[in-house]
Order: C-alpha cells, then structure tokens, then sequence
DNA sequence: TCTATCCTGTGACGATCGTCACAAAAGCTC
DNA sequence: GAGCTTTTGTGACGATCGTCACAGGATAGA
C-alpha cells in the first residue's frame, strides 16, 4: 500500500479525506505464478497497480503467445479497450512471477469518483500516464528496427531485460526468437 | 460545434452548465494544408478537435518523414507524451488537408475542469478513448505482418485508405513505400 | 545426482523487405 | 494543352528476418 500512497502523491496531491473516499474501492490481491489477472474473452473490470513482481499481456495467435506488453512494480495493468468500452478482452493478463497488486475495482471506483472530484483527477492522471506509454511504443516500430528496439529497451528499461527471458521478450519486440539471440550475440561481441 | 456537442454526448452527459463551463477553453482555429497544429521541439498546450479536413503526426528521422498516426473528422489529435508531462514534442502535428477544429487549450481546460467535475470526467472518458485507440495500434505490430496491416486498415478504417496517399501511409504502417505499393499491386489480382 | 523440462544458441535456407534506379501515371499551374 | 512536379509502379539485388532442426546449458524436482 506504501508503494501505492507514493504513487499517487506523484500524480496529485491527495489528502486523507480523498484516500477515505478512494479506499472501499482497493483490495489487495495476491497472484502466484501463471495465475490469471484477466483472461482473453472476459471484460476487464478493475485497474491493477503492481506492488511486487510483475505480469504480462499476450495475445494467443494460432497456439502461440505473443507479448503485448509487461507491466512491473509501480505499473497499472489492464486492457483499457475491455476496461473503457465493456468489450471482450482480446487478450489476457498473466502474473510471470508471484505477484502482490493492488485491485481497482471499476464500479467502486466510479462511484467514488462520482463523489470526489479528486478521484477523477486522479483517475485521468493515470490514463493519461498509460496513453502516453502506449504512444510512445507504437513509435518504437515505426522509428526503429529490431536491433534499434533492443537497444532501446536496454537503455530505457534495462530492468526489463534482467527479468524477462528471451523468449519472452522476443514477441515484445515483435522479432522471432532466435533472431533476438543473434541480435544478442551480436552485442556482445 | 456541432460535431463536438455531438461527439462529448456520446462519451458522458453533459448539460447546459457544464457546457458553459467548458466553452471558455475552446476556440474554433482553421490551419492551411502544411500548416503545423504543433512543431517538433514545442511542448504541446492544447488538444485539437478535428471537425473537417485531416491532419497527421509525423518525426523527421534522418531527414525522412514517418507518420505515426492520422487524425479524422471526430479525432482528437495531440502529442499525449507533452501535453501530460510537459516535455518537448519529439514529433510535429500538421493539417494534411485545409483543416477545421476546436481547440482545447490546457490551462483553461484544468481551471473548467477544477470547477467542474464533470468537465474532468470528459477529459477522463477522452484519454481513455485515445489509450485505447493507441492499444490497438500497438498490437497491430506485434500480430500482424505488414499485408495483414494493410488488409486490417482496408477493413478497420476504409477512409483512411481513400484519403491519404501510398506514400504517406506506407511509414504509418511501418513499410517502406515500393512495399506498400507490391502490397496493393499483389491484391488487386 | 539423475533426469525431465525449459531456455538459449546456431546453422541452413527460403521468404520478405529495403534500397536504388528509373519509368509511367496523375495532378497542377500557366 | 504544354510543361512541371508529385505520386505510384516495377525490376534487380542485397540485407534482414522467420522457420526448421538440433545441440548445448540451465533449472527444478525426485
């Protein structure tokens, strides 16, 4: 909850009174490895903010998995089309490791938002945060190639390729597995 | 106007009050085709609300344009990534068309929306729609190859095929124009 | 420690794509 | 309509990437 109190305070200042309205709409959830947050097919009905370990989304393609995205400590993780528009969500969240969040519920929510202003404010600051992160990944394949996106990534997230493997990480950046190794070895050399 | 009033009633309800509040931050602003809404290097102070023509968002890279997205009729086109946190553009915004709009501008957008919660709601409800809008193209990269792009834009978003041109588009979805252009040839037989 | 399983590296080869070059077609202006 | 500019099509060729196959390493559980 730490983790949580000082992420808000990063966004807007919150006072006591704005945390006793937020409260009823957070619980603590705890996921083991490979548990589900969110599976394809179902609608998103809450925010989570990651208080330890870290999660991933992925399309299932023909069998295969394809990452969309991992989210890690002080991440919101959700599928904002599901979430805002009550769709089927085309893809799923899975915890990669055990994992400690903080659920949003979107109903409580939006009724303590219809309450408190601040909320509101809040609740845009955040999606204001995820837009922005979005928008700056869709560039990445526009402006970059492979290789480029790789080294990206070990400059901007370096956390990220510590610890997510290969596998993994190689759908992310939308290269086949094997030529993310190569991209690897050449780096090293 | 209209097209506005019409677009913010599709999102939240919105009474005479709230409109009231909201339309000291708005102006209508016309922009010449190669007019920029916002230039590289400037930090982004307004959202823009096409009503007629259409603009893009493109970097220069090396000297060579690529187009990171393309914004309609009923659009709100800005650079997420500075209008939140304040930062430079990294890309410039420019009519593709003699265009017409409303301009939200951000200074007085906070102030409506610190009086007006429901003015707040509606910037939520308009950054959810750009996360999602975002999302989706995001995830095109990584599922689709670049025929599967074409063919997804031919069925998603028909107009924008009619409307912007080979060249341009190609950089949109991530190929180079020769290859957008064999795409084109490939299925029309 | 042994074994089963998962992850990573690597070679071979074909498919796709980017680049360069130039021609054809379409628009625009006078 | 002539002449200019911009856009699109196409061929050749090399670079990159995906796929298949398999080997070596790492890891975890018995």
């Amino acid at each position: 909850m730490q983790q949580l109190i000082a992420y808000i305070h990063s966004l807007t200042t919150f006072s006591d009174d704005n945390w006793q309205h937020l409260l009823p709409a957070l619980s603590v959830q705890y996921f083991h490895k490979d548990d589900y947050l969110l599976k394809a097919g179902e609608v998103c009905n809450a925010l989570y903010f990651i208080c330890r370990g870290y999660c991933r989304a992925y399309y299932d393609k023909d069998g295969v998995d394809i990452n969309t995205d991992f989210f890690f400590e002080q991440d919101i993780a959700t599928n904002i089309n599901s979430y805002g528009r009550r769709e089927k969500s085309a893809f799923a969240i899975q915890a990669c490791e055990s994992l400690e969040v903080v659920r949003f519920d979107r109903e409580l929510l939006l009724s303590a938002a219809a309450r408190d202003p601040q909320i509101e404010t809040l609740g845009r600051l955040c999606l204001q945060r995820i837009a922005a992160r979005q928008e700056k990944h869709t560039a990445l394949f526009k402006l970059m190639s492979a290789q480029e996106r790789y080294e990206y990534l070990e400059q901007t997230y370096p956390e990220m390729l510590q610890r997510v493997s290969l596998s993994q990480l190689s759908s992310f950046l939308g290269v086949a597995r094997e030529t993310l190794s190569r991209i690897r070895s050449r780096r090293q050399s």
